[in-house]
DNA sequence: GACCCTCGGTAGACTGATCTACCTAGTCTG
DNA sequence: CAGACTAGGTAGATCAGTCTACCGAGGGTC
């Protein structure tokens, strides 16, 4: 058992040690040395698996995209009912929430990198394409219930309760705002 | 007639160009050099007014928010009903976006000058104090209509809507998605 | 009207730290 | 032996913040 594989590949390492500090401290104020540092691993390291810094970038946006379709996936499967799966998109932003609490809830980690990523950054146009998904993913939740016009009205509407929760929520650092998103939803559901 | 009367005061420009800095490109990826230069003065001119960077950083929380505060006052003064009272506030971020397209419209520059602060800056703070301005105008506005708890729960409905309708139209460059959260907006107080 | 003084501003050099990115030379392991 | 990784250094730019020396307008005073 060599170091490697005790601590993992230097690519996830960085991966993950960039994760943090992004995430906490923001992408423009966590310098390379840090994230090495961070990570226990050589600088050369570092650009040896990811361009530059601006791809490290696109790296940690893609991880994050694909963090939450793991928490959506998990709470997904758990559903029963069509409103059940609208719900677990609740469900998995709370779950983010909780996971982030550990070190310090700041809310979403890709509208918080697009805040600092100019107009026309790869990486901004990932995290649209980020929240595009999931609200596709909420029209077709819906989709089984009501006709499908209606069904983008209201995955829109979800969408906004859901971004606009977790936007307080990052400035209060609890999730309690996403908690009461999600019990307006449940009511909206009711109502259908 | 000298130079400070022609271009107004040192301080006055410093704020503009740092407003127009701090928005387009991010707060930490500006420098205070790109603030003198732009505003087209010494360096020591915003040492003379502002403590520090942090301390011009505050000071351009405290105009956005006062420059909010502006366009709402302007709607509302507009409004003739309870309803249009709310509805102001949604007129008044899409004015906003309208003012920030000029230059590259990026969302509300609060919520992103909050996504790059640390979590305990005093500047986030303050823009989670803005917020919740926000929410207790609408609650405010609800008042009249409503009985009290239920206006706490629609204005924290509204709230959502706006700040998750911002989120996406400033990942989109576009107005449109403002638009439609005041539509959702105006539908619902119909209803009520 | 001449004098001076204060105040806000200017230009630019400077410090010391930190940034990204690249390089070298050596180590460990399958 | 090859490939991934290490420590540490270097180049060159840029960062926040400080300092000095100077300028000019306005206001008060004699």
């Amino acid at each position: 058992m060599n170091v490697r594989e005790r601590r993992g590949s230097a690519r996830g390492r960085i991966l993950e040690a960039a994760g943090r500090r992004f995430y906490a401290d923001g992408i423009a104020s966590t310098g390379i040395d840090a994230i090495t540092a961070d990570a226990g691993v050589a600088k050369m390291s570092l650009y040896n698996n990811f361009a530059s810094k601006a791809a490290l970038v696109e790296a940690y946006v893609d991880a994050r995209h694909e963090e939450w379709l793991g928490l959506y996936r998990a709470r997904a499967a758990l559903a029963a009912s069509p409103a059940g799966l609208v719900l677990a998109v609740f469900d998995a932003y709370i779950d983010h929430a909780a996971a982030a609490h550990r070190q310090g809830f700041r809310g979403c980690g890709l509208l918080n990198a697009a805040a600092e990523l100019g107009a026309d950054a790869p990486a901004r146009a990932a995290v649209r394409r980020h929240k595009e998904e999931v609200e596709g993913i909420l029209a077709e939740a819906l989709g089984g219930g009501a006709q499908a016009d209606r069904a983008a009205d209201l995955s829109e509407h979800l969408c906004f309760l859901l971004e606009g929760a977790m936007a307080r929520a990052g400035l209060e650092g609890q999730d309690t705002r996403l908690v009461r998103a999600r019990a307006i939803a449940a009511d909206m559901l009711d109502r259908l």
